[in-house]
DNA sequence: AAAGATTGAATCATCAATCTTG
DNA sequence: CAAGATTGATGATTCAATCTTT
């Protein structure tokens, strides 16, 4: 549902928006694309390839590292970071509906400290999740 | 972790393990493929697709309906039987090593509970899931 | 030799089109 | 025309190989 919903209203898949969400929490909007293939657990080949159509909408761009010619970087450019608020604000809305439509304030609590505990399980906390 | 147990241990991805569950509880060991897809929640082409390296190795066959000759069936042979039968001991297991060893008896429950609100969210029994 | 990035081949799913049967 | 099944083309992802730089 939520993924659908990225997709018709703002033409980002799930993986478009965690990309742009994640590179938006940067320093200068900026990452290695290495690093941000790990945050987004994805392969190297795997991120080149989402990053070739986010730079072909003009949402990310490429920049060379000054200090080791090894190092390409992908940075979020004013188009992505607006996409990226206005994407943000209907999807964290689309998450709090569904969600607060099942589960009382306890409940969601219990809910993640329990999946917290999966492996490889991400913070549960939640803070990290809005564009703002 | 479950998925790659199951591939390294006995040939199958979990997609053929769910096909092989679904049809070990169906009458005669047998399904319309279009049947099957639901349950598992593919196309009918991604059935096609799935049921072809299953009849490869000799663990489904097809069938065909003497009523209605658009319909195939997809039938679970004695050997894919078998089969199903060793690899669901070792994923029951794992799974039950996998979860008692994060969760106590009362937090399962919790757990299953809690999820089993979501939507689409499929029986949280887990009676139906063993090939015994 | 190792690290970062990209490319080609393979896998697995989908959709759209097609074929057969009802 | 609708239903069941298959096939071809496409998209997303991985792995293995390659290229450049360290």
């Amino acid at each position: 549902v939520l993924s659908a919903d990225l997709q018709s209203r703002h033409g980002l898949s799930i993986n478009d928006y965690e990309a742009l969400l994640v590179l938006s929490h940067a320093e200068d909007g900026r990452m290695r694309r290495v690093d941000l293939a790990a945050a987004l657990v994805l392969t190297a080949s795997g991120v080149t390839r989402l990053l070739d159509g986010l730079e072909a909408t003009g949402c990310v761009e490429k920049a060379f590292c000054e200090s080791d010619a090894r190092v390409t970087y992908a940075v979020l450019t004013p188009k992505g970071r607006e996409l990226l608020g206005r994407a943000s604000a209907d999807h964290v809305a689309a998450i709090g509906a569904l969600f607060e439509q099942r589960y009382s304030p306890e409940e969601l609590e219990t809910l993640a400290e329990l999946l917290s505990r999966l492996p490889d399980a991400a913070s549960a906390d939640g803070a990290e999740c809005s564009a703002g």
